[in-house]
DNA sequence: TAGCTCGTTGGACAA
DNA sequence: TTTGTCCAACGAGCT
């Protein structure tokens, strides 16, 4: 009795409860449809597509592996996809790992209904979450908004509850004749090669995903809760776009840290966890408040972040990595180099945007998602109104992060600036995240006209910051 | 129920 | 240089 595997974020082998469930029901065809349109603000941005491109090849190159191979559709909407496999193949059942954008959501509902109509059995499992976000309210039932009683429920429900699922070591082939397009007619590579330099920091699909955990597990883990902070050494996991793509899943992390802790006192994983609670907690929240996907969580914000919607000039520097800013052109050409940037330049360039600047989070929301390879909407959306003061955070207002001072406090050696930013690399420390006010003769030695090798800064951080901060006070909210 | 405490990630300023 | 205090007011969640 043929079951479909119907793939979608979690493309990996092993500890799948969605593929263990097609496997239980008989022969499976893995099938992965491409209906992009059908995601809403949930289809993945370039820099994604690019990943996932190499994903799926990944995955393919796994199946095949086994005696099976990935078949690959596109299509107007995964259930006429659907309906066109399943009248193929005769298949009788389909099974899936949940999502939780509100597009997807509806999609899922709409499709399980039609199936289950045509008489097939049709599941869906949790092959993402830890807790899924309807296992997790207070006492009244409700959903919880601020982060720490949410990850103290979270962890109560038991963060190992199942042992993992093993990867299936044969599998049956697909039939000969059912059609697959190849990969590169989905077109998720770019035209113009901007990611020339994603192979020499990533690997997508399982296998890398699995070395990038295990040289975290033996050289990150033990030194964490610090390391974690200095975007300039690599002390954070670089787990995140593994885990957006379901190449891991978080049990599965947790379970490999678990057991690493036990050889060793040192390798203290709970602040590490907090971290994945905190990926929890941003899916709980989109969950429970799907509005947020483009609208601040509190309504009280609507209507604030869209002052200089089109200050191009401001606008521009920031997305080219040229405010003038030493940490935040670094985090803007990490981002556009690699893909990804480090947690902390995250919140401070998003602060610069959204309070010194005073441009809407949506705009470098959208901005992330199409750079970032672990785009993720509810991480993303998640960590924009966090950031800009609007989301679930109870923090006040007045916390605008000041560029400058967290370079000296973060990179102090300055390692992640002369990294990003080559053009500042003979600037002394002293003034290397302030070259404004170095002095004339130490820029000349350092080979720098301010203005000609490195722009003097595109915005004042004091009187932009005291402009934000009277924006706020001065907000009264909605009419 | 009503009250109490607390809120990932900060900055400025004074001492 | 380091340390402490203040910067609004609120509302979530617990007791």
């Amino acid at each position: 009795m043929t079951a479909i595997w119907w793939i979608r974020r979690d493309l990996r082998l092993a500890d799948n409860p969605a593929l263990a469930a097609a496997l239980l029901h008989g022969p499976v065809i893995p099938l992965y449809i491409h209906a992009p349109d059908e995601e809403g603000a949930a289809a993945p941005g370039a820099a994604a597509r690019w990943w996932l491109h190499h994903s799926l090849a990944a995955l393919d190159g796994q199946l095949r592996a086994l005696g099976s191979r990935l078949v690959v559709r596109s299509a107007a909407s995964a259930q006429a996809a659907l309906r066109e496999v399943i009248a193929a193949t005769g298949a009788e059942a389909v099974f899936w790992s949940r999502q939780y954008a509100p597009a997807q959501i509806a999609r899922d509902q709409a499709v399980k209904a039609v199936l289950r109509g045509m008489g097939l059995r049709a599941e869906s499992f949790n092959g993402s979450l830890l807790c899924e976000p309807w296992e997790v309210l207070t006492r009244e039932g409700k959903p919880y908004r601020i982060f720490t009683p949410y990850w103290k429920a979270c962890q109560g429900h038991g963060l190992d509850r199942a042992d993992p699922i093993a990867p299936p070591s044969v599998l049956l082939p697909v039939p000969r004749g059912l059609a697959s397009e190849p990969l590169q007619a989905l077109r998720l590579l770019p035209d113009i090669p901007w990611d020339a330099g994603f192979h020499d920091h990533w690997t997508p699909g399982e296998e890398g995903a699995w070395r990038r955990l295990r040289q975290f597990i033996g050289d990150g883990l033990a030194g964490y809760s610090a390391a974690r902070d200095r975007p300039g050494h690599a002390g954070t996991s670089r787990l995140s776009p593994h885990l957006h793509f379901g190449e891991l899943g978080p049990r599965q992390v947790v379970r490999a840290v678990l057991e690493a802790q036990q050889g060793d006192p040192d390798a203290d994983g709970s602040r590490f966890f907090s971290e994945l609670g905190w990926r929890e907690f941003a899916h709980h929240i989109l969950f429970h408040f799907p509005h947020t996907v483009d609208r601040p969580m509190n309504p009280r914000w609507e209507g604030f972040f869209h002052r200089h919607e089109a200050e191009p000039r401001l606008w521009q520097a920031w997305t080219r990595g040229q405010t003038g800013i030493p940490l935040v052109d670094a985090g803007m050409r990490e981002l556009w180099q690699t893909g990804w940037m480090h947690n902390r330049v995250r919140m401070i360039v998003a602060s610069l945007l959204t309070k010194n600047m005073q441009i809407g989070w949506q705009q470098g929301e959208r901005w992330f998602w199409d750079t970032l390879v672990d785009a993720d909407l509810a991480n993303n959306v998640f960590g924009w109104q966090w950031t800009a003061g609007c989301g679930a955070d109870a923090a006040p207002y007045f916390r605008i992060f000041n560029p400058v001072l967290q370079g000296e406090r973060f990179d102090g050696e300055g390692d992640y600036v002369r990294r990003w930013v080559p053009e500042l690399a003979r600037l002394p420390g002293r003034w290397l995240h302030r070259p404004w006010e170095a002095p004339a003769q130490v820029l000349r030695a350092a080979g720098i006209t301010l203005g000609m090798d490195y722009p003097r800064p595109v915005i004042d951080l004091a009187a932009s910051r005291q402009g934000a901060l009277d924006a706020f006070a001065g907000f009264r909210g909605p009419a």
